[in-house]
DNA sequence: TGGTAAATGTCAGTGATGGTCAAAGGGGAC
DNA sequence: GTCCCCTTTGACCATCACTGACATTTACCA
């Protein structure tokens, strides 16, 4: 029941979880074709994956000896992320907000029941509010990014 | 005389039923035409037989090698709050919001942390979007309700 | 300096899933 | 027979995985 996708992710996530300094660098074409895939594919795997709103950062390089470094980030402090959803409040999709919250809960800022309690808040609870004159789009993630705003600078009340 | 509907109830109910988790992932596809019937018809079989309110969680992915997972959950004494979700539909004032998690909290049904997560989503968090084109009033207050009720199904799945 | 080989990035397209909804079908109570 | 509620279907939509053509960047060497 698993895809290539998800083969990929976990391999990566297993380089990741047994380097000391949770980075791995990997080569595109190599990984490819241990994999019999696109190359493409690698960037599928990386953008979906390992995303920032999932805790990663992915820095590469092109041509000659060219590689692609994924790196989890470690997170002691919540500001940040607060900083970084306000810059980027316009675009928050619902599976940002997943993305984010998966993380979160993996780094124990919160816990799963209060995962999924948030994600019922700005996921569930806006996918049908059209007749409360809030359509989907730009508005509706707006709506989205406060009620995670207003959550987050609770957490961040309570320390981890 | 057994419908379809019933028989693939029960089917997916054996499923559950041995399993060591009680949990069965199907696909929809797969299994709709084993029943050699329309897909949308095992749709209508977990919406009727396999709700949050008949105790089961029902998650999926679309999209290649997509799948349907149904997972029992076990509920108990979780009328009083499936009381409260029908009859407050309507409207919540920000007070009715306070009491109903004070309620919660001291029935232990959700922690203090949670407590506090539900008041940023519907209390902070509507207290000024105005310029989201959502006035105070009628309008604001089905939309919190709309929230509540999203988290209280969520906290419905967990049981108590 | 410039050209070439070797990497990675981007993006739109395709096929495979599952989701939604309105309408048709069917069986029992009266 | 009629009505009503539950079932069942089909058309259409949304999402996800994956690919391939093409673009971009870099190292290296003549």
């Amino acid at each position: 029941m698993y895809s290539l996708c998800d083969t990929i992710e976990r391999y990566i996530m297993r380089l990741i979880e047994s380097s000391p300094d949770q980075v791995v660098t990997i080569q595109r074409g190599k990984l490819a074709s241990e994999f019999d895939c696109a190359p493409s594919q690698i960037n599928y795997v990386l953008a979906t994956r390992f995303s920032v709103f999932r805790g990663f950062i992915v820095e590469s390089r092109r041509g000659g000896s060219g590689y692609v470094r994924i790196r989890k980030i470690p997170i002691d402090r919540i500001e940040p992320i607060v900083a970084y959803l306000e810059e980027y409040e316009r675009q928050l999709r619902e599976s940002d907000v997943e993305d984010l919250l998966s993380w979160l809960e993996r780094e124990n800022f919160i816990t799963h029941r209060e995962s999924e309690l948030m994600k019922a808040a700005m996921i569930k609870a806006l996918e049908k509010v059209d007749d409360l004159g809030i359509p989907p789009g730009a508005e509706r993630n707006q709506l989205r990014s406060r009620i995670l705003r207003e959550m987050l600078l609770q957490i961040l009340s309570w320390g981890k």
